[in-house]
DNA sequence: ATAAACCTATGAGTAGCTCACAAGTCAAGT
DNA sequence: ACTTGACTTGTGAGCTACTCATAGGTTTAT
């Protein structure tokens, strides 16, 4: 049941490519309940516009650091009749300081790291001698260098 | 067979106490095989000198951003007799290259959520209408405040 | 007709824990 | 001796957000 007319299938391959994501990406939104288009007479999904309305919403949301529970919780606001921006200040808020702590913590460990390669490159290698496994990974970080 | 005299058990508790982890962590490394220490007469493990040395080791190079994998790499090379620096020091170089990425993209991510939520102070709440979803989100990446 | 290229749902794997559970052990109090 | 409480054991499952693999169905091009 094709023709040269019905071009734009709206498949999952080509909402893939028109917004830049994997086809196992929508098809894990699909499989985790965040989008449900119809299907056509052959079980294919048929992305409609409002699909790609709330599709367009995850992924902006997913930008700004919320999870895809929190959008789901958004998203059933907003079906259920309720203003989701409230839940969305808190939840940005929550997120946003989860963020800042993993990226100080982030930050420390490159920090350590770095300064371990550069301790690094004056030292030789060592030969195992059953007092340490490795003297540079132990030393790094118990001696000052 | 208990007495006065014998008190440093060294099950796991006391270890999880003295390194500081929890004894989920410490049982994780169990169950993968990264330490394997003796059991007693009633099967309880029994933490020794070197199996306190291993795990300084593998709290030590967690510490620097090896992985588990990596972890266990190492003390394999270490316990087959070879030393384990070379690797230690490709390991780290590739660590630390995916760290900074990581760092970078993080960032990236806390500035996207603070622009957000500093533009966010002065918008309104708003109802369900159809054309969006949140406008919050919607308009936060969008236009250029 | 058939092969390529798509689609479907589903299971499992990834990292590093963390929680929960059933069953066994041990020390202290009565 | 017995119970209570705090430990221990191994195991299965859950967490995040995918990603890969598989078996089977559909559509399109040759």
């Amino acid at each position: 049941m094709s023709s040269t007319l019905m071009k734009d299938s709206s498949h999952i391959k080509d909402i893939s490519k028109k917004y830049a994501i994997s086809a196992d990406t929508l098809r894990h939104y699909l499989r985790i309940g965040l989008l449900s288009p119809q299907k056509d007479t052959s079980g294919y999904h048929q992305f409609a516009k409002q699909d790609e309305k709330v599709l367009r919403f995850i992924l902006d949301a997913r930008e700004l650091g919320f999870t895809l529970q929190d959008i789901r919780q958004l998203i059933t606001d907003s079906e259920q009749g309720h203003s989701p921006c409230p839940n969305a200040r808190q939840l940005i808020e929550l997120r946003l300081s989860q963020s800042r702590k993993k990226l100080a913590s982030l930050q420390a460990l490159v920090n350590r790291m770095e300064k371990a390669t550069e301790s690094w490159k004056t030292l030789p290698d060592c030969e195992p001698c059953g007092a340490h496994i490795c003297h540079l990974i132990e030393g790094a970080l118990h001696e000052p260098s």
